[in-house]
DNA sequence: AAGATACATATTGTATACAGAAAGAATACT
DNA sequence: AGTATTCTTTCTGTATACAATATGTATCTT
């Protein structure tokens, strides 16, 4: 195994590791560590982490190391702020710009999905569902919406984590809701509907966003907490 | 002269080059020049590059060296297709979150962009109006925009540079409805007026439109191309 | 002469050694 | 005892040396 795969190795296992909460937020990287984990010096690992400083999956302090990049409650709001109106962009430049192969990729990256539901971990659901979306994100094809769209993913897969019931009937609910609209997704860019695939862009950040609220006041507080919850969110 | 300010140095630099095309998209960076050029080894050269490929100014190509980042005409497209909705985003953000030490800080770089509309070269004044914009970034203050806002500020300056006709009256005109618009923008962030600013992000980007229409399509065939041009933008 | 192949050169990637800065431990002082 | 200060240790940043890859040139073959 050559060095520069090696490289790429370690470049993928931590970005799973971040999405997957496997390294937590916050938490610092050791360089050294990796260094000796992947038979690396530390130059590739430095250079790898400024590669995912660059793509938001971490921090680069200077003199002080690398740390996972956080997600503060003021990063929520921002997260919720601004979700809908990017993924409602991507998807609908999706439909308009998907070419045929893209399309079968998507379609196997849900089946991929669905599988996961079945018989994988919460991780392993976490990681097709971002997959998914990274699709979308190739077939939309646009420069500047990308960098954005990919943090948003980043941190759609933290928070989704994070917020993660097992138990929850409700929860198990949500994720079926989920994956049928991936397929309802998968139909409006097949179809070139851009309309439909924006509004559908719309329900899934309202599922999330119902997902992190199930989470923060659990079942039954409905009706007291309903004036305030409006203006905080969206 | 420590190490590390001349590594900012660089990295300053270059991004400034980038901006004025003193650099020209595609063009390739010597690391070896930049080492003698401030005095610096590979290692440090090298991370710059890395850093700047992360914020969108350069590619980095696997045993290929660095090249300044392209604006092919599919670029320009996306460009003209997201920036109107990334800048009224960030516009109506700012006018939200803006603090008093930023809108007076906003009105000194105002004040800066006026005065290389007198007495500045054209790099000047793109890179006084890149710092305008700059910082409603960060009145915004939102993670998950800003990349993609830095990244059309760095195109937003090479086509403001690319297209300029410094002999061309309407040009100098749109200079200075650039800059009247900038006040507007700051009167809105200061009465917290979201919609107006909003308003005037558009407005803002129309105004860039026009002028890059000017370039590709100079003086007296709007009658034949009119109903062309519609559905290409926006 | 055109094309292919092997070689030389230049450039990129990696490893290691050294220098400098931050964090913690131990000591001195109040 | 509590605080401040110095020293030690550890980690981060930089320089240089080495390895691997790509590019250009010259030679050989047909």
């Amino acid at each position: 195994m050559s060095a520069k795969d090696r490289k790429a190795a370690m470049s993928a296992e931590i970005r799973n590791a971040i999405l997957t909460l496997a390294l937590e937020p916050g938490s610092d990287l050791d360089e050294q560590a990796y260094c000796e984990a992947f038979d690396l010096s530390r130059t590739p690992v430095r250079e790898v982490f400024r590669e995912l400083d660059g793509q938001g999956y971490v921090e680069l302090r200077e003199n002080r190391g690398t740390r996972v990049s956080d997600l503060s409650p003021a990063k929520l709001r921002d997260f919720f702020l601004s979700a809908p109106m990017i993924y409602a962009a991507i998807l609908r430049l999706a439909a308009r710009n998907a070419d045929p192969s893209q399309i079968v990729e998507l379609e196997r990256s849900q089946a991929a999905f669905k599988e996961s539901l079945r018989i994988g971990s919460v991780a392993d659901r976490a990681l097709a569902n971002i997959r998914f979306h990274e699709i979308t994100g190739e077939m939309a094809g646009n420069a500047y919406l990308l960098p954005s769209f990919q943090r948003l993913l980043i941190d759609h897969a933290r928070i989704g984590m994070t917020f993660y019931q097992p138990q929850s009937a409700e929860m198990t609910g949500n994720l079926e809701a989920a994956s049928r609209q991936h397929d309802a997704i998968i139909e409006a860019i097949r179809n070139r509907d851009e309309a439909r695939a924006a509004d559908l862009a719309d329900q899934h950040w309202a599922l999330s966003r119902d997902q992190f609220e199930m989470f923060v006041m659990p079942g039954g507080l409905d009706g007291r907490l309903g004036e305030i919850r409006q203006p905080t969110m969206a």
